[in-house]
DNA sequence: TGGCCTTTGAAGGTT
DNA sequence: AACCTTCAAAGGCCA
């Protein structure tokens, strides 16, 4: 595995540096991901996170509902086993390509 | 071997 | 407070 996590024992003993609590589409993602690889033969996870999106689309908004609340579940979880943790974990660690990927920028990464 | 590419949501970080 | 930037998952593909 590439992340070999250089962590030693001291940190990832107490706390394995924390993730995230996933939101509605990762939950979402982890179900259909492993069923749309198979079915369309895809290989890399970009193009079923994208495909797998359409479908979030085609739900409906009580199905969608279900994974707010199953997320929302996480972060009561999450809470409850870290109250004071911040997300802040990785924040700037993993320097995500070009900075104004968001929509907001021009709809799609600066070019 | 690590970062990219990708999705939306959440949430930190910046203004 | 509002806006923007980054991580969360994650698997092939590239430098």
């Amino acid at each position: 595995m590439c992340t070999q996590r250089r962590k030693h024992e001291d940190e990832s003993a107490s706390q394995p540096h924390i993730k995230k609590p996933r939101n509605a589409f990762m939950l979402f993602l982890n179900e259909q991901r492993p069923k749309v690889s198979a079915e369309k033969g895809m290989k890399s996870s970009a193009a079923v996170n994208a495909a797998v999106g359409q479908m979030w689309k085609s739900l409906s908004k009580e199905e969608q509902a279900k994974y707010y609340e199953e997320a929302e579940v996480e972060r009561r979880l999450h809470a409850q086993l870290y109250p004071n943790w911040s997300s802040a974990d990785n924040y700037g660690k993993k320097r995500k390509r070009v900075r104004s990927r968001t929509p907001a920028t021009t709809g799609k990464y600066a070019v």
